[in-house]
DNA sequence: ACAAAAGTGTTAGGCCTACACCCATGA
DNA sequence: TCATGGGTGTAGGCCTAACACTTTTGT
C-alpha cells in the first residue's frame, strides 16, 4: 500500500547525522569505519551515521547512530560542519550534520554487533562511501586546528600514559616532528600532567616516567583555551 | 484542497538557513536583524533567514534569502553551527544551519524592499524571535575565536581608514582596550598594511594618516593564518 | 589654557628554538 | 659493543607588555 504516510506543502529534505571516530594506536591516530551492508555503496566503508528521528537532534542522533554501530555509548561528539550538496546521496536529498569524537581505542570492543566496524590508520583509509571522503578530510583539519587551543589526550590516550607516547600523538595529528627536550618543557608547563607514580628507587632511567593528566587543571585549560605554537 | 503534495516514508524535517551579518559603525560591532511581518513571532526582530529550496544547499539558501530581506548580494557567509533543537520553531521541525557574514554598512541600502532591516548595535538588540539570541551569541563567540588567527578588517572597513579606527574594529569585537603603540607596531608587523596616501607635506600631526590593506598579503595571511595574541 | 587625539621608542621579562651528552638496556 | 630510547639545561633571538612626552587643534 501507500507508505508515504508523511506529507508537506513543501518539499523537505532528509536529515542525517555522521561521525568521524578518532582513536590513537600508541603510534598513529586511527578512524573508525563501518562496512555498509545494504545499498547504495553495499560494501563500501562509510563513517557511522544515519537518518534522524523526528524528535532527536543531531547530536543526539550522531550518539544514537554511534552506539548502534559501534557499540561506543555515552561519547562526547562535537558538530563541525552541514553537508548540504544536492546530489551527495543517490536515493534523495540529505542533508547530515558531520560530528567529530575521540574516544580510547580500548572502548571499542570488537566481536559484537560492532562486526563491521573497524579502526582504519590514515594510510589503510580506502575510499568512502557518499561524500564522506570529504567529510573526513575536514574532520582531520579541525582536530588539527583544535590540537593548538585546547589540551587533546586525555580522550585518546589510556588513564597512564608516557610522554613519548604524548609526543607520538601529536606528531600524528600533526604531521609534524618536535624536539623532545622543547615538548617536555611545553607540556611540563602547562601543568596538566602528573607523574602517574614516582620512580621506583631501584629501576633504571631507561624505563619512562608515567603521567596521567590533572584533571582539574585539565578542564581549566579547555575551557580557558591556550596557544601552542608549534 | 490537499495542499500537502510531497510524502515520504518518514518524517522530514523542514529546513532552513539563517544569518548573522556584522558591520562596523566606526566605534561598535553592529547586527543586521529584520522586523517579522508575519507569524509566529510576527513584529519581533529576527535574523534574516528562510526556509531552504530542494535544489540548493545550505549556503546557497543563505546567500538568496539574505539578498531578499536585505539587498545585500553575492556576500560571503561562513557556516558556522547547525540549531536542531526539536521545538525550536512552534510550527513544525525545523532545523537551520546558521552563516554568518561580515559586510560594510554601506553596502546595505535602506529604503528598498529592505525597508524591515536594521543595524543594531550590541547593547541595542532586543529579545530574537525563535532561537535566534543563541544563535548571535554563538555567532559572536566564533567571531572572536576568528580575530586572532585570521586578518578581519578589510570586509568591515571603508576602503581607507586610520589606525585608530582599526583599533577600535579590534576593541569592539574583543571588547577589550589596547596599548595604542603597542597595537600600531603589531600591525604594522604584520604587513597587510599600506599607507594609502603620503601625509600632505604641510598637514599637521593632528590628521591621522590614512591607511589601505595590502591585498596580496592580506590574502596569503589569511591563507595561512596567524596568531594574534591580546 | 585646556582637553583630546595622533604619533613615536625603549626596556625588561618570558617564551620559543636549537642544540649535545649521559645512562641503561637489549640485541 | 652498538644501537636505541629516555632524561636533562642553556644561550640567543623574538615577541610582548608596560610605559610618557610632544604636537596640534577645537573649545
Amino acid at each position: 500500500m501507500d507508505e508515504l504516510k508523511y506529507s508537506y506543502k513543501y518539499p523537505h529534505p532528509a536529515m542525517a547525522s555522521d561521525c568521524v571516530i578518532f582513536g590513537f594506536d600508541g603510534v598513529s591516530i586511527r578512524v573508525l569505519l563501518i562496512q555498509r551492508g545494504v545499498e547504495p555503496f553495499k560494501g563500501k566503508w562509510a563513517l557511522p551515521g544515519g537518518f534522524m528521528n523526528i524528535d532527536e537532534t543531531a547530536e543526539e542522533c550522531a550518539r544514537r547512530e554511534l552506539e548502534e554501530e559501534t557499540g561506543l555509548k555515552n561519547t562526547v561528539v562535537e558538530q563541525f560542519y552541514t553537508f548540504s550538496e544536492v546530489g551527495r546521496d543517490p536515493r534523495e536529498r540529505v542533508v547530515s550534520v558531520a560530528h567529530y569524537a575521540l574516544v580510547r581505542l580500548s572502548e571499542v570492543k570488537g566481536g559484537d554487533d560492532a562486526s563491521m566496524a573497524r579502526w582504519f590508520a590514515q594510510e589503510e583509509i580506502p575510499s568512502l562511501a557518499f561524500d564522506h571522503d570529504h567529510i573526513l578530510r575536514m574532520a582531520i583539519s579541525r582536530l588539527k586546528e583544535r590540537i593548538c587551543f585546547e589540551p587533546i589526550g586525555f580522550e585518546l590516550l589510556p588513564e597512564v600514559f608516557t610522554m613519548t607516547e604524548l609526543q607520538n600523538l601529536y606528531e600524528a595529528i600533526l604531521g609534524i616532528k618536535f624536539d623532545r627536550r622543547n615538548f617536555y618543557n611545553k607540556m611540563l608547563k602547562l601543568g596538566i600532567l602528573s607523574e602517574a607514580e614516582p620512580r621506583p628507587a631501584q629501576a633504571s632511567r631507561r624505563v619512562p616516567l608515567r603521567y596521567r593528566f590533572n584533571a582539574m587543571k585539565y578542564a581549566e585549560l579547555k575551557q580557558k583555551g591556550f596557544r601552542l605554537e608549534f
